[in-house]
DNA sequence: GCTGCTTGTACGGATCATGC
DNA sequence: GCATGATCCGTACAAGCAGC
């Protein structure tokens, strides 16, 4: 088969898949059953892989036939070249004349290949980096938010369908909850995310998958925690220490101000800072000043951070408020 | 190369909010 | 009431870096 014709026929499979919940769905698959949806995923995921292999090979096929062009044309200019200026200027060294076309070749060739590139990239849509949205820095921050989605209620909206189509997927998929997501099989995840994005063309715009990632962790990790908490599932032996740790918690401690541990954080590297005075200070006197002049950093900036009212509430975090400095 | 420190990430527990 | 989302907490671990 032609690779256009075979290229459309998948296309239009594809997007056969693009509402895999509607009624007329079951219709066309001819599928009965309750798991009808694992296998819309399987057909939409490996649709996706047979297009993604398709379009590697026809533009493999169209650099291949550019290169050949190239090599045919820049063969003919060179001898063309060579000859005229042999009969033009018999005093110019033949060698040299041939360096200087050939030198000219490469600039032209490495010229041909920037745009090769730019226009490749462009056909994959890695070119518009300006709405491409990167993954926000550390580990604690809010999904929505830093998706650009907490604007107005439209945006909740697409969130929230986000999370529920999200949820669908990983149990579409049948990637295993209840391993750590760290162990989950990367060709799984791989899978996901592509027919993440085909649903919802919205999350390409996040660099390699981050918002997706992002939600089916939390997703995995709250579902778990119910599991552990219904008794239905047993938590891993090496975090046993977590349930110690809350044992010691003091309950009536308040929890909502993270001000509190940026504080902490603040003061250690002040004292690291400082531990070059103190270093040099010839008296153990001095070293115990400085050691309190941290300490006495960590409590006015609690007091700071207490009076300006943050953990107030939920959704009110962010990255930004890691602000160290 | 070793050591110690910093930083980022993963993880489950606790808690509160939200939606059905 | 229950399931789920969101957030903070504390610990473990790995990678990177600077000082020796």
């Amino acid at each position: 088969m032609a690779p256009e014709i075979a290229s459309k026929a998948l296309t239009d499979r594809i997007g056969a898949h693009i509402d895999p919940y509607s009624d007329e769905m079951e219709v066309k698959h001819n599928i009965e059953g309750s798991n009808f949806q694992d296998i819309v995923f399987l057909r939409q995921s490996n649709d996706l892989a047979e297009r993604k292999i398709q379009e590697q090979t026809v533009a493999n096929a169209a650099l291949q036939e550019e290169l050949a062009e190239m090599k045919a044309r820049f063969a003919n200019d060179l001898t063309n070249r060579g000859r005229e200026n042999i009969d033009a200027d018999a005093g110019i060294d033949k060698d040299d004349t041939i360096s200087a076309v050939l030198a000219e070749a490469r600039a032209a060739n490495a010229e041909l290949q920037k745009q090769v590139a730019v226009l490749s990239a462009e056909r994959s849509g890695a070119a518009d980096q300006s709405k491409q949205l990167a993954r926000p820095a550390g580990s604690s921050f809010n999904i929505q938010n830093e998706m650009g989605l907490g604007r107005n209620r439209k945006d909740r909206e697409i969130y929230k369908a986000l999370l529920r189509n999200t949820r669908d997927l990983v149990l579409q998929a049948g990637i295993n909850w209840e391993l750590p997501w760290a162990k989950t099989p990367a060709d799984a995840k791989a899978k996901l995310y592509a027919v993440a994005r085909e649903r919802h063309p919205v999350l390409q715009r996040y660099v390699n998958d981050w918002a997706t990632e992002e939600i089916v962790k939390q997703f995995i990790k709250n579902k778990c925690r119910h599991g552990y908490k219904k008794g239905f599932l047993v938590p891993p032996a090496e975090y046993a220490y977590l349930k110690a740790n809350s044992a010691k918690r003091n309950p009536s401690a308040p929890r909502g101000c993270k001000s509190a541990k940026v504080a902490v954080v603040a003061a250690k590297k002040l004292a690291a800072k400082k531990k070059d005075v103190t270093a040099k200070a010839s008296s153990s006197k001095a070293a115990g000043e400085a050691k309190a002049r941290a300490k006495k950093v960590v409590v006015d900036q609690e007091d700071e951070s207490m009076s300006e009212g943050f953990g107030s509430g939920r959704g009110g975090y962010g990255s930004a408020d890691e602000e160290e400095d």
